[in-house]
DNA sequence: AGTTTTCATGGAAGGGTTTCCACTAAGAGA
DNA sequence: TCTCTTAGTGGAAACCCTTCCATGAAAACT
């Protein structure tokens, strides 16, 4: 079949069927207005000539190109990884295609809505794990490119993302409920949304038990790095060093920490003084990363793949049909219970273990 | 500022600078054919405007998209998190965005490529961890549709991939050099092409090192899983038991296993039985995960994030420049050296701990 | 001063679709 | 038999750019 080498367009195909190429688009898009049989004969040139639309040709002519864009951090972690896949397969079910930015430097988030917003490339945005500013926010209404945020909010602009407060709370109570009455907490810069929700959660918690808070169990990572927020390795292990020079009847027997990975720091400085978890110190964390199995960390697990899927369902939606009104949807996360606090028995805490 | 609103167009800006669309394309283009204080005049109405050239008519007149098509199996792991941060990075240094595809089922691989090359819709390809079929291959070569395959070859292709047998070879080495005779592997499936090499390069070691190859040491797991050859917690955890099952002065006492994420799955099956590592056994594999560093893995490194650089160069070479030569790139692995292998001292190997 | 070359410019054509309007032929209704 | 719908069709226009060709003016020649 030698003829594929030059580009086949639509009028190839309507001169070789001897029709027009308003009928040959038809044909191809599933328009009532054209007789069967005709469309069954355009489609048998089709499938003979090998012949498929040029996606470019036909995203300027609809207007629309198939197309979304994801914004998210650079992507480390599982965290992205995960959504990212929730996002792909449920994009996959309705044939769209993904182009994917990250951003390596926050300073540049409001270049790349701009870019975004103007080049027309993508029919909406799904925009994760980053703050956007109310300019950028009412861009995207006035010019109703459809947008969703993820793991973020701005109250003009649909969401979906996590209960960061009430995770937190629930964690806390889990050291409450094991009867510890010291009890501290190791946050991230609260210049992160998520890092500030979980200090307000940890605080309601605290309240709510009429538990004294003292504010100098509350360690806030010093150094700044601005890609992470201090959501690392380094700041846990920091920090809880800071802890371990108070005096042992001083210090809080428990701690809920903002995230596995500085979890994870805590730990091995609690390791290098001989310490032991839940023993010596009982730690709750947050996010169930790949790692926090290995090292028996009781932690929030979000639903990080089904928000995946959900943002896409509700892009789709705005992109479609032009529904105007704002979701904000927040999910549940879970507790996944594991060694690093020892619980009282008979809690009804739902007992998981990753399947794998 | 209001005018905004509507898409403003390459027409719009010739008007008001008074001059005609030619003159405007030049002038943005960065033509030598225009007048300096033309230019200048012009780019004044473009900011004035705020005009943005639309993408797709411009991929449409250009007939290049400045847009490249990665393609994937369904990415869990920290293997192609790190190629596609190398390759959105070397990326983003040339203005080229990534359109992300998936592949969560094998069989589907080819329906994948023909759409990438009938839709026009990315000007080139990188094509990850995946068999290329002859056919297909070909399809690229007439279709001159640039291609480079990372961490996967074919003959008649342009590619970027590590050297597995001699990795495995030199991986191997270490076990010999620590003293060991009775030396087995774990493997996954060789339907895998690493997998086929990483068990040739073991079988070099012994061989240049005069060692018998026993078979019976040589285990690869029986359930057939499409989606991971074999590379999971679950088949090293099964392939050791097995291992286990024989007499333990009848069994080997050390290991080359495939990949860590196997390596982590025999390490649970050794602890079961109260077994240490590298005591009991010794272990290097292959990969080094995140997951790694926790359980002391000697492993083999790939550069994985230069991977990713070295490809997208390739291709924009390949885009640019019709370079038709085709270029086939082994790149060398790391041995990091950890605790589950014990060497004898002064040893030269190249001593790491991930920086963090 | 006249002729040729060079250069900046305007705008038509082309890229490959979809959509809309105009047209025909056939069917329905009187 | 004649008119009014209606269904199916063809193709121009629109989508928005780049590129090429023609044009005219200025500069460089003779």
């Amino acid at each position: 079949m030698g003829f594929t080498l030059m580009a086949v367009t639509i009028y190839d195909v309507a001169k070789r069927a001897g029709v027009g190429i308003g009928t040959v688009s038809r044909a191809l898009n599933d328009s009532p207005q054209i007789l069967p049989e005709t469309k069954k004969r355009v489609l048998k040139v089709v499938n003979e000539l090998n012949y498929k639309p040029h996606a470019l040709a036909q995203g300027l002519a609809r207007r629309r190109t198939g197309t979304i864009a994801v914004i998210v951090p650079v992507f480390t972690t599982y965290f992205f990884v995960e959504m990212l896949k929730g996002i792909q397969h449920e994009l996959s079910n309705h044939k769209y295609d993904l182009i994917l930015y990250s951003i390596d430097d926050r300073t540049r988030i409001n270049s790349f809505l701009r870019r975004t917003l103007d080049e027309k490339r993508v029919d909406g945005v799904l925009f994760c794990s980053l703050p956007i500013s109310d300019k950028y926010a009412d861009k995207f209404i006035t010019t109703k490119l459809p947008i969703v945020l993820v793991d973020s909010c701005h109250p003009q602009l649909d969401s979906i993302s996590t209960d960061n407060t009430n995770g937190a709370r629930l964690a806390t109570e889990c050291l409450i409920g094991a009867d510890h009455k010291r009890i501290g907490m190791i946050n991230a810069h609260t210049t992160s949304l998520p890092a500030k929700q979980r200090l307000d959660g940890f605080r309601q918690a605290l309240t709510a038990a009429d538990l004294e808070i003292r504010e100098e169990f509350i360690l806030t990572p010093e150094f700044l790095d601005d890609e992470t927020d201090g959501f690392t390795k380094k700041a846990g292990y920091l920090e809880m060093k800071r802890l371990l020079s108070l005096d042992r009847v001083e210090r809080p027997t428990a701690l809920f920490i903002a995230s596995d990975i500085q979890a994870i720091g805590a730990i091995m400085a609690l390791q290098e003084e001989k310490l032991a978890v839940p023993e010596d110190m009982a730690i709750v964390s947050y996010d169930d990363i790949e790692l926090a199995e290995y090292f028996h960390l009781t932690t929030m697990r979000q639903p990080i793949y089904e928000m995946g899927v959900l943002a896409v369902k509700r892009l789709l939606e705005k992109i479609t049909g032009d529904d105007t009104d704002v979701i904000v949807e927040k999910i549940e996360s879970q507790l996944i219970l594991r060694n690093s606090c020892q619980i009282k028995k008979n809690d009804d805490y739902f007992i998981y273990s990753r399947a794998k």
